[in-house]
DNA sequence: TACAATTCGATTGTACTCAATTAAATTGAG
DNA sequence: CTCAATTTAATTGAGTACAATCGAATTGTA
């Protein structure tokens, strides 16, 4: 075509495809986490947690990508909830503590339906979700395999 | 492994890195996108824009997965910054008829530089984009090639 | 040991993002 | 024609995101 602003097509990024099938993905999602009582960033935060039981902002933040200006009300609202509890180290008082409760242990048995649900909704063969996988990790910075 | 909960862990997720690669390269374009006084959401409205000239809400929405309760402000906004005009259509009042102005077109020039710029920041080689795209493509619904 | 630099989380302000609701305009069945 | 159903934007409210700034705690160094 010759067009000096075929780069400023919407046609030609890559990161507006990412950018709404994240989005995309995430409202499919929110079915299934209303039963649940979460927010898709409460449910990868929970993620965490369930793995770890204990983590302070910073790693969490590290983890998820996110910042403390989008963890803070978001933890406190875990908090509110009686997922979550907040205090800080002890041996080190910039550090803030997140731990899960018992009950926030708890809910991990019904998350199980989450995935299971968003399985049957995303249609992409094994293939693809590996290769998918492999090159946003790389994007990431997080080389994986 | 034989974990139950495997299901439930960050690194088994297809959504979690697409959330997460989306922000981070949004986050790359900031510097670039500062320059000309555009947020990435009004970067991709721009876009189509430039392509064509003018378009209706709903349009505009079905093309960026966005609706009006976000492109109403960001509409806004871009009109305070005399980059579009807005008004409803004559044909049919419901519609909101969103048109570029000369200011809005002529900022085009300079956006050239953006798509230029991310192409330095994204390491990603030709093959791995083409695949990312045509499977973002499909994920989207919107099959491609 | 002082004390400047660094680290960490919280706060603030701007800008989305989206579900749900509303209101105006249009369409379509009777 | 008439009024109920539909379409379209706008509004509202909750929840992120993130840059910038702040203040308390800790660390490194003279």
């Amino acid at each position: 075509m010759n067009d000096k602003y075929a780069a400023l097509r919407l046609d030609n990024q890559i990161c507006f495809p990412l950018y709404a099938c994240s989005r995309e993905i995430i409202k499919q999602y929110k079915p299934f986490l209303d039963k649940i009582d979460l927010t898709y960033t409460q449910y990868i935060t929970m993620m965490v947690l369930w793995e770890r039981r204990s983590i302070n902002v910073k790693d969490l933040g590290e983890k998820l990508f996110l910042d403390s200006g989008t963890l803070t009300p978001l933890l406190k609202k875990l908090e509110e909830k009686g997922l979550v509890t907040r205090e800080r180290s002890k041996a080190d008082e910039r550090n803030l503590i997140v731990t899960i409760t018992e009950r926030g242990d708890a809910l991990k048995d019904r998350a199980l339906d989450v995935p299971c649900a968003m399985a049957k909704c995303v249609t992409l063969d094994p293939a693809e979700a590996a290769e998918l996988y492999r090159i946003l990790y790389r994007l990431l910075g997080r080389d994986v395999g």
